[in-house]
DNA sequence: GTGGTCTAGACCACG
DNA sequence: GTGGTCTAGACCACC
């Protein structure tokens, strides 16, 4: 199961990308409490990205307390980790729009060509039904 | 005249921020053709900011071609500095919006959710005056 | 300064030593806030350990939010840190004792017993006037 | 008959702590010289482990010859094994409590306070019944 | 100079 | 097989 594959061209760490899509994963019920993640080395391979690298971001979800390693056996997702990576998911999502929209306004432009630019830019993926499934 | 300030808590490269400040501050007028930017030192007291930083700033603004030094004086916005400027803070804000609606989309949310977000918050800073909020 | 030094015999992960004796710097005031904390690479040398294991340990601090990164400068100590490593001390501390006990406990020895033990154990390095200060 | 039960939060090895719970039970009278010990499936089924895990445990007691294997019927406790299992637990207690008044001595805390915690802890588990807690 | 990211590869403990 | 730790060294961005 390909469970997720990288934009090549972002500009964002790699594990931090990781981090995300699982996440969005656990959010969106691809991967379940109690699930097995995919092991550190067959990611890695899938990826085309260093071990540890993925490694890292696993840690990352363990401190987060979304993930657990169990000994031996991998990472699994933690018990109440849905409800946490769907508002994790949303207050991602929110945070880079906020972000966007603000910097917009600092530009001094008209508020309603930043609306015409959004609309533009929104209508460009609408039409992609549904983006990258 | 203050002419920027920075969002501290940003993640952007300090010189970065500057570099769109100064775009923006032309494009919106506030500073026009032959006017002389704030010296180095000045900004950086301003913002409490390495006088490097601005510096570098300034050295990528000379790169493009909108500002120019001037012997003696100090550094001043280039003569066709206002329609680039422009055209430049255009580019910049729809990059933003672009980024950030590509990764909302790859988070596998509802489309409408999505969208939803972004009104709402679009609304909370529609409310306030124009410029920097 | 030297404000560290590895007892080299231990069985936890360096990173995890690292960290715990930035907190207890901190906590005991040898380390304030606004300080920085020595550069990564002078740690490792210092400690004559890979520059990796030093990032990862302020890595760690920096989630707890105890240290922050300041760009191009180095690491400096937090503001509400001095109140929150005193406590992270204390529970390690008793955290540490409370295992030893437990474990104690579970082998069926006689509670006069171990408390024998550890009086006997507590003598030996209260001698040694204060320990490794 | 429940031999042991795990400390399922426990950051040791898992055969680690069935073999100093072995230990314990032949030098607490539980299990006595003779006497044949859980079988390997039977044990990892009560205590929902591998039986690898349960495996290795018994090849360490009998590396340490406090175990033996008698063919075609199982594991059994050797002869001598009271006395060197007693031995071995006061060792056991002493090193963890050992352990622990180290690390919290280089804590930098006062000698006092840590007295205190440890009285405090100990006093926790002073009420509650001899054995496993 | 600083920290941050990533790669490569070794070694260990656990199951 | 699994993850965890550590080393070594490269490259980057920032100040």
């Amino acid at each position: 199961m390909i469970l997720l594959d990288l934009n090549s061209g972002e500009e964002r760490p790699i594990y931090g990308q990781i981090v995300d899509r699982m996440k969005f994963a656990v959010a969106g019920g691809v991967l379940r409490p109690g699930d097995l993640a995919p092991s550190v080395r067959e990611l890695a391979k899938q990826l085309l990205v260093n071990p540890n690298t993925v490694a890292r971001a696993y840690r990352d979800l363990q401190a987060e307390g979304l993930f657990e390693s169990v000994r031996g056996m991998g990472v699994q997702v933690a018990e109440g980790a849905v409800e946490r990576c769907r508002a994790a998911r949303r207050e991602i999502v929110r945070l880079r729009l906020r972000r966007a929209i603000d910097e917009a306004r600092q530009s001094r432009m008209e508020p309603a060509e930043i609306e015409a630019i959004f609309r533009e830019e929104w209508a460009k993926t609408a039409n992609q039904a549904n983006g990258q499934p």
